[in-house]
RNA sequence: GGACGGGUGGGUGAGUGGUUAAAGCCAACAGACUGUAAAUCUGUCCAUCCUUGCGAUGUACGAAGGUUCGAAUCCUUCCCCGUCCA
């Protein structure tokens, strides 16, 4: 049930930090009517089934979409097991291979584990759109279609600069809007959300529905988060991201790397710091601001605790150079006393070579002392490695 | 079905018979500097071997063959992509 927040409060509240809201006179008779009949609103966002690994940049949607629940609100974490078939439009012309039932199981399985660290397991529907897209016949395709042009799927910004470049775009690629617009449909959603990037296909929802006798949904887009480049947007393939189940110490470092102004940015969409308070921030000192972003952000996904050790463990390691307390042993492996080989073996190394290049570059200290000789003196017991950032003990046989 | 054009290293993109393991740029990785930020500068950026040398060997320019002392570069076939015409 809805609890009685008033509309206007509501829709303050969920305004917050939104790119774009279309329409918002529209949320706001929906809002109306959802408090009039206590039926609360169907939210819904759809996500890749085969990218369960989830960072921060999805975070600023899983945030907004929690927003609703607090006002009490249904929503819908939709897995587009159907629609992933289709793939990702920038990517090669690999066509992706179907996934198995287990595969997309095992999947939602470890979705949930990371978007239930924001969302609310109680108001939170999981679907996925193979329920109502795998039972479609050639009749309904074909009806849905007729609901769209091909002048209008080619207004998609990507889809004209594809075809304009010479990128080939394969006929199933434009099916794409069509189904996860035909998914509000099956849905009835009230509202769809999604970054800027998915304008587009959220509007499409919205004709969709029209033509098969539903209101439109509202559509909500969240800004698009940079990845800690600070230019592209945080995507996994483009390793510049932070995923959510990073350990404490490797989020806390990946942030503590981000330039100042991406900092702000950050405060701005993975907090609940207001506008006002950040601007506030900015007067202060930058380092101390982005410490506790940092440890905020920890905080957010693993526990106050990990935060502050987070914390200590970045001031005395990177700020002190000290000695990190938890790196890892391993044997000494059989390769002789050849410092290349050992680094190629315990993986502190991409090959022998790499681990050539690195010794010559000036990266390799054992016990302190930096290294530039393959060749090592045979030790005794447990020596520290380090290679560049990376800290390994080896304990000799 | 026809006529053209194209497929190069993680990404872009040069290179049309010979210091080309393949320019430049981006990313990445190290080093310096710093607030281990950014920016900047420097170096590295296929693999293996050792005698660590501007060393040797192997592998690499869609695939498979061929021509040549020698091919990413020429020829043949195949695969893939684009454009135009039907």
């Amino acid at each position: 049930m809805t609890p009685n927040i008033p509309v206007e409060e509501q829709l303050a509240y969920l305004k917050k930090g939104l790119a774009e809201l279309i329409r918002e006179e529209d949320l706001r008779e929906r809002l109306k009517q959802a408090a009039a009949k206590g039926r609360p609103l169907r939210v819904k966002a759809g996500f890749d089934p085969t990218a369960p690994d989830l960072h921060l940049g999805h975070t600023v949607l899983l945030r907004k979409m929690k927003h609703f629940q607090d006002m009490g609100h249904t929503v819908i974490f939709l897995i587009g097991d159907m629609t992933g078939l289709i793939g990702d439009p920038t990517g090669r012309n690999l066509t992706r291979p179907p996934m198995t039932r287990d595969a997309i199981a095992a999947n939602a399985e470890t979705y949930k584990a990371q978007v239930f660290k924001i969302l609310d397991p109680e108001k939170t529907e999981v679907r996925f759109n193979s329920e109502w897209l795998e039972g479609l016949k050639w009749e309904d395709m074909i009806r849905l279609c007729g609901h769209y042009t091909v002048a209008r799927v080619l207004e998609r910004d990507d889809f004209s600069k594809r075809y304009k470049e010479g990128i080939p775009i394969s006929r199933h690629e434009l099916l794409y809007p069509l189904a996860q617009g035909y998914d509000s449909v099956a849905l009835e959603c009230d509202v769809e959300m999604g970054g800027t990037d998915q304008k587009f296909n959220l509007l499409v929802g919205r004709e969709l529905q029209k033509a098969y006798g539903q209101p439109s949904q509202i559509v909500a887009t969240v800004p698009i988060l940079e990845g800690i480049d600070g230019v592209e947007k945080m995507s996994k393939s483009k390793g510049n991201y932070i995923g959510i189940t990073e350990p404490p110490k490797v989020m806390f470092r990946k942030i503590m790397q981000i330039s100042d102004e991406l900092m702000y940015r950050y405060y701005e969409l993975l907090t609940d710091l207001s506008l006002a308070e950040i601007h506030i921030l900015k007067a202060g000192n930058p380092m101390e601001n982005k410490l506790s972003l940092a440890e905020r952000v920890v905080r957010d996904f693993h526990s106050a605790a990990d935060g502050r050790d987070a914390a200590a463990a970045f001031d005395s390691e990177v700020r002190k150079g000290q000695i990190p307390t938890d790196i890892q042993t391993v044997e000494l492996p059989d390769a002789g006393w050849r410092l290349d080989k050992i680094l190629a073996k315990t993986g502190l190394a991409e090959s022998v070579s790499d681990a050539a290049r690195k010794i010559k570059a000036g990266a390799v200290e054992i016990d302190g002392v930096r290294q530039s000789e393959l060749q090592i003196q045979p030790f005794h017991g447990t020596v520290t490695v380090r290679v560049g950032k990376r800290w390994l003990k080896i304990a000799a046989g």
